[in-house]
This record gives structure tokens, C-alpha cells and sequence, in this order.
DNA sequence: AGACGCCCCCGAAACGTTTCGGTTTTGTTA
DNA sequence: TAACAAAACCGAAACGTTTCGGGGGCGTCT
């Protein structure tokens, strides 16, 4: 294994001087810089981590810690976030250490762990609760963190995020200018983050829309076909007055919402107009449904990059505005919506 | 954060004895042995991996190098794997790092770089082929590695595997005792090791069942129902005398199987016999199949915990014959399989 | 009493890197 | 050409741990 010294000595400089070109210092000649940089090629010069770290405080180690669950291997989410992350943070040599917790085992006891002995720089904290004890703990210890989603109306942690509020909002008011006026909303768990915030932009449009905030109807549930289905099944055989519209928060949702409505003979977008957000997490071409599922588009892969990049930014202090993203969406109208029919 | 020098102060002792009294080095009286542990503990003494790693020469890293394919996410392999050995690492104070390759970037030259560095002290190889590129190059870097299967015939490195030979000659003899003369193998994907020794097991049978070798019968494919279906419908469709018995390489082929034979109106086992081996990827129950499925039995999710501590004792430079280690099985008979008809 | 062995302990070196502070070399200016 | 600044370089310390070689103190055997 070739170190500094090896380096050095072909370079005929000192330790000091090596290490300052490879690293860019100012006091080192462009053209020493560029011949010791050569040298450390052919050598094949890797810098050794653990004594960069001893000195720096640095390991180049980020961690996901994720709970295992039975559902952890039926939705695409895991995979999605684990070769999405393992992969954006492999591009910044960055080591990517993935923990699964026992069934029931806390989770704090384990970042403890993690974070105890110096060993990782930083987490990642996917799928945040609304009193998320993860990211308190970490805030406390003073740990970098990034989250996929945001925590509370302020936060004052890096995140990338999408606007669920906005896309949610405006999906209901599309709804609304149509002229539906029982619009149901099939959301995500209740305490996630993105379950809160998307009910509030739903409920946002219905008061901008002169609809009485009494008459939401929102259903929270796993990101479930059959959740849509039985949702569905049931929002239409009570005595109430039938929805004209439904927003899912997920197409798999949507699928199990078109099983129902079909089953029920009721015809999309005729009798019932609906509405999914779509986050590529499901492998379902949503071009398939028939009638072809009006959506608003953004893919979930597309976070694992900003994620990676707003944590190396934490690890490295950068300044909070600069570690608070909010992505893109799409909004693309298809076949399942239309004005309501009589 | 507490370093060796807070908790030796406390103690009244050198750094020296007191890194020696907490890893349990021979020349310290156990009184002070005791007195310093417990000192560490209300100090919450952590040793720093880094430093620790820097004069041992390890890291306390193992890696998984995972290629990202379409099928990542569909079969349940990939959860059950990562989850588990994560698991049984964190259970070794290792850490474990994954990394998934891009969909078409060559493995090799991602091992040279985790390599490289000294990052990492060892690797897992699953998923292995005859000739294993990733076992040849770690081999001859002279990094640790543990398979699950096994490469070849006479293997030099560390491994857990299952006895596919002896299994597969197990099921076919069985089906040959019982009068079955053509027997069908739905094997896995050709070059994978543990399809070839499956093969192999089988093809013994048959000659020492005084079967010709010529009437093998097998088809290699993914672990898939439609596989399994296909096979099926192509091989009673066909002008040769058909088969009697189907052996299948996995519960989820045997699912498909079922679903052919059924549609073909065949009866199981008065028309065909089928066997298979449950290796409990398939979140599919055994039991559950009509008629219940006769199998051989060896959870994959029993091969986590030998693979973490061949892994381990490889990396400390135990003897090989400590790390090669092949599992358990339990032959399971139900009502999927009986003598022939006439 | 001297020699020997055993138990318990310690100082110092080593691992490979970064960085602080200082020194030499080079170039510019009066 | 002397003075001075800037550029290029270097030695040594530091990070936290393990380990090598050594050394007192004490009991036992000859």
C-alpha cells in the first residue's frame, strides 16, 4: 500500500509539501502540484481514511438507519432509497453504511451507538414523523443530518423536500374549478410529514374554494392498492352524499381506487374524476390506466442526489440556506378527470 | 468525547494498561481489569474506530458491492440479504457498507477503489458465478472476502453454502424410488454456481438410479413463476413422451408450475410429481399450495449469521477449514408428489 | 543470599495524515 | 546592491490507539 511518504520521496519534497499539492493548498507551485499529482497516479496513491480522519474529525462514513418491517420488502421504497443513496454518495467517496434494526429494537439506542464511537459523519433520516425523535437526537448531539421531507412549520435542519402542501393544494383546487365539490383525499400514515402537509394544502384549496372545511373527507392508510380499494368500496355504498372526485396520494392508491370504481360500475372520469400524484416508487406505467390517470409528477429518484449533496454541505458546515432544497413537480392532466357530471 | 487518556487519568494508570485492561490483555490483575471497565462505562467510553484502525491495520468495514438491475427490486433477495446481514454485522460491532453499482458500470474497478484506500477490511460475495471475476481479483489483492456458494470445485476461500449437489440428488433419487423415469430439472440461471451443482446432483441420481444420462431433461431460467408456467406448458405441449415429474429450483417456479399443470388439466401428483426447494425467498407459504408442496428446506435467511463470522474469522486470519461451512436441510414431504400413474 | 520467574505495570514508538509555525529561496523595488 | 515581500518549501506536533521492549517488586527455589 503506497502512502505519503512513497509519494513524497519519489516527488523528492517533504510529507508536508505532498500533502499540500494533493490537496490543493495555496503554497505549493502549479507546476510542483500538477508532478506530484502525476506521481501519486502511477502510484496508485489512495489517502489512507482512518489517519485522515484521526486528524480531520472526518471519516467520509454517512448512515441510514432503517427500521425492518414485513412491508420493507413489498414496496419498491427501500430499494429505491438504499441504490439511490448508495450510489450519489459512492460519486463523492463517500462510504454509505446501511443499518436495518431488529423488528422491535429502539432506534435512538442504535444512532447512540453509531454516533458514540465517531465512526459516521452524518445520517440521513428518511420517512419523518411530526415528532420525529431521530432528529432530535441528533440536533442535541450536534450530528449533521439531512431529512427526505421536512420536520415542523420551521425547520432548522437540512432537507430536500418536495412541496406537498402546493402540489396537494393545487390539485384540489384543479378539482374545484371543475366544479367538484365532495372531493375525498385518500392521504399517506397519518403522522408523516407529508401526510400532514398534503391534507393541509388540500384543505387550504378547499377554503380558497368556498367549500365549507366540514365537508373534507380525507381516509389516511399505507400506500396500498388495496387501501384505495376498500377506501373506495366503502366511501360509496354509506348513506352520504357520493364523492365526485379522488385525489391519491400515491398511483398505487389510484389502482386500487380504478379496481373499486369498476367494480362498483361506476366510469371514470363520468361519475368520479381522479387525481394521483405520482412518485415513480411503484413500478406502474400510469400511460396504463385506463382511462389514463391524470397525475402530478415528481420522481422520487430524483431526490437522492440533492439529499447527498445537502449532507456533504452539513458535514462540511455549510450555511443552512444552502441545505434546505424544495424539488420540482410536473402537473400532467390525462384522462381521469373531467367536470363533474350533472 | 472521551478518549483512552480521560478514562487512564480517572484510573490512576497509564495509557498503556488501560488499553490493555479494557481488551482483556493477559498481564493486568482483575481488580484493576474490573475497575477500569467500569470506569469506561460512566464515562461512556468509546475507542475511536479511526485510531483504532490506523495501528491495527482494520477498519472494522465490510462491504457489499451490489449491481443495480431491474429485477433488484422485484424478487425479495436483495431486502433479505442487505437486511440480514446488516444485521448480523451490527451485532459484531462491524459496519456494514453497501454500494449498488450503476446499471451497466463494470464491478472490478469498484472494488479496486474500496480497496484501495484500506477502507475496507473485507467483502461478501453473493450471487456467484463459475468463474467469479470478484472472487479472482479480491484473491489475488489479498482482501478477505467470504462467498455464499461456492466457486469451483475444490475452493481456497472462505464460504457458507448448502449442499445443492446432495440436496438435488436427495429429490431426484426420491422421484426415482418412486418410479418416476423422466424427470424434469427447472434449474436456475446457467452460470450460477449453485444451479451447476444442482445439475450436477441431479444427473448423479439419474445414473445411480440406472436412468441414461441422455434423458435429462432441464431447463435453466430466472427464478420466476413465469418461467416455471412457460417451461411447463412448453414441455407437455411437445410430440416426446411427457414427463412425470417436475423438480423445481424454487417455491415461485413451482408456483408457476402449479398454475400450468392446472390449466393444462393435468392432476398433481396422479398426472406429474413436483418437487422443489424452498429456500423462503418467496414470501410464499408452502403449505398454502393445493396440493401442499413437497420441499427441501433451508431458509436463506439462516446464511446471514455463519457468513458475518467466516467473514470475521477471515479477516483475523482464521484457519480456512473454520471458514468453509455448509448448512442444514430438512426434506419435507407433502402431497405434491406420489408414483406414477400406470 | 543470590538467581530466577511471575505478576503488574509503564514509556515510547508506530500507524498515515494534516497543519502550525518557521525557514529558505526567489523576485521586486528603491 | 541592499532591503523586503512573496513564493515555495520543510520540521515537528498532533489525532487516539495498540504494542514492543523493558523494569520494578515480590515470592520461591537452590
Amino acid at each position: 500500500m503506497t502512502t505519503l511518504k512513497d509519494v513524497a520521496k519519489k516527488a523528492g519534497l517533504s510529507i508536508t509539501q505532498t500533502s499540500r499539492a494533493l490537496n490543493d493548498h495555496s503554497d505549493v507551485s502549479a507546476a510542483t502540484r500538477e508532478r506530484v499529482k502525476e506521481i501519486a497516479l502511477t502510484l496508485q496513491y489512495r489517502p489512507n481514511l482512518s489517519a485522515r480522519k484521526l486528524v480531520s474529525g472526518r471519516s467520509g462514513l454517512v448512515g441510514l438507519v432503517v427500521p425492518r418491517t414485513k412491508d420493507l420488502a413489498s414496496d419498491g421504497l427501500f430499494i429505491e432509497v438504499v441504490s439511490g443513496l448508495s450510489t450519489e454518495f459512492s460519486l463523492r467517496d463517500m462510504q454509505f453504511v446501511l443499518h436495518v434494526t431488529q423488528p422491535e429494537e429502539p432506534i435512538i439506542p442504535v444512532y447512540k451507538r453509531l454516533v458514540g464511537n465517531g465512526a459516521i459523519d452524518g445520517f440521513v433520516l428518511i420517512d419523518p414523523r411530526e415528532d420525529d425523535r431521530r432528529a432530535a437526537f441528533l440536533s442535541k448531539a450536534k450530528v449533521p443530518f439531512v431529512v427526505h421531507g421536512r420536520i415542523g412549520p420551521n425547520p432548522k435542519h437540512a432537507y430536500f423536500d418536495i412541496d406537498n402542501e402546493k402540489i396537494f393544494r393545487g390539485i384540489t383546487r384543479h378539482l374545484s374549478a371543475l366544479g367538484h365539490r365532495r372531493i375525498v383525499l385518500l392521504n399517506g400514515i397519518e403522522d408523516r410529514t407529508y401526510a400532514e402537509a398534503r391534507s393541509c394544502g388540500y384543505r387550504h384549496a378547499l377554503v380558497d374554494s368556498r367549500i365549507d372545511p366540514s365537508e373534507a373527507i380525507i381516509r389516511s392508510g399505507a400506500m396500498t392498492e388495496s387501501f384505495g380499494l376498500i377506501s373506495t368500496v366503502d366511501l360509496f355504498s354509506g348513506p352520504e352524499p357520493r364523492p365526485t372526485a379522488i385525489i391519491c396520494g400515491s398511483v398505487r392508491i389510484a389502482k386500487g381506487v380504478y379496481q373499486a370504481l369498476n367494480a362498483l360500475g361506476l366510469s371514470i372520469p363520468r361519475d368520479v374524476s381522479v387525481f394521483a400524484h405520482d412518485d415513480h416508487i411503484a413500478q406502474i406505467q400510469t400511460e396504463a390506466f385506463y382511462p389514463a390517470l391524470s397525475v402530478t409528477d415528481a420522481p422520487m429518484r430524483d431526490s437522492w442526489k440533492p439529499l447527498a449533496a445537502c449532507l456533504e454541505g452539513a458535514i462540511s458546515g455549510a450555511p443552512l440556506s444552502e441545505l434546505q432544497v424544495v424539488g420540482p413537480y410536473r402537473t400532467i392532466l390525462r384522462q381521469s378527470t373531467a367536470a363533474p357530471c350533472q
